[in-house]
DNA sequence: ACAACCAATGAAAACGATTTTCACTTTCAA
DNA sequence: TTGAAAGTGAAAATCGTTTTCATTGGTTGT
């Protein structure tokens, strides 16, 4: 790790050791917060404003991306070996991955059409999961906006 | 569209006629800074809210949906009649639309097989648009790391 | 038409995640 | 070892979004 961060043009220090530790330690789709509190366990002393930046050095040499869903957080999805999608439930706010692999020749046909050079891709479906489908009401007619 | 809030519950006033018109006037993808300069022109009174808020009316009474590509603003895409893509210039911040219609089906079968009801998909492309694609240069090897 | 009720508005403040600043420390290459 | 450049921590700044609150103004029933 030392020496690839170093092609990358990077220097290799302790907390730096533990944040990727923990965040490779992590499953899927970590946000800053966690990760911080993870981090947190094993060394006090490491600030949030660190761990902000090494989720985005993380990023930056290619290991992993930023999720938007749309709910005001930023995730950080370890980038694996096979493209996915996410199935974001409304209700728990649960991650479902699922396999792309076979829409991505399509997407990037799409994008050659238009003389476009893609550099990623994202496929989401929102909606409820099972268990929250029951516990989702429709909320029909509201009386008033109140946001 | 008096009639058509009125069965959703709510009311018009002028402020809604404008905005909504001017809404309905602007392209697609909206963000409420554009709406909000938009709206100004025809009325200096209406404020900043009044204009958030209606977005979200709009999104709510089904005639919008917000559209989330990750650089921390929200747009507001009018519901058109076939589900479409995005293709977002990293560069120029441009959106290019395309057909999905094809792939909806796919998606659709995704989400069933894990017992998930869909209430809507996203499909993005991220990338350089064909005038980016010359003037953006690769950042490699970084002096260091400001953000 | 009138009153009463409740939604809508505008300005400003609150929020909250993200990002930057700054002074200080650490790494790494020469 | 030593200097230059990168990294760190705490705090503050940003910035888009959302809420609050007092006031205005539609809508409905009489």
């Amino acid at each position: 790790m030392r020496e690839f961060l170093k092609t990358k043009g990077f220097k290799m220090t302790p907390q730096r050791e533990r944040i990727f530790k923990a965040f490779f330690g992590l499953g899927q789709h970590v946000t800053v917060d966690e990760l911080y509190a993870k981090v947190r366990e094993s060394d006090r002393s490491i600030g949030y404003a660190t761990v902000w930046r090494n989720l985005k050095l993380i990023c930056k040499v290619g290991l992993a991306e930023e999720v938007n869903l749309g709910d005001g957080v930023t995730r950080y999805d370890r980038i694996t070996r096979e493209p996915h999608g996410h199935l974001f439930c409304l209700g728990c706010k649960k991650l479902i991955e699922f396999e792309t692999t076979e829409m991505v020749p399509g997407l990037t046909a799409v994008a050659s059409a238009q003389r476009f050079k893609p550099e990623g891709f994202k496929i989401e479906i929102t909606g409820y999961c099972e268990k929250c489908q029951s516990e989702h009401k429709e909320a029909e007619t509201p009386q008033a906006v109140r946001w």
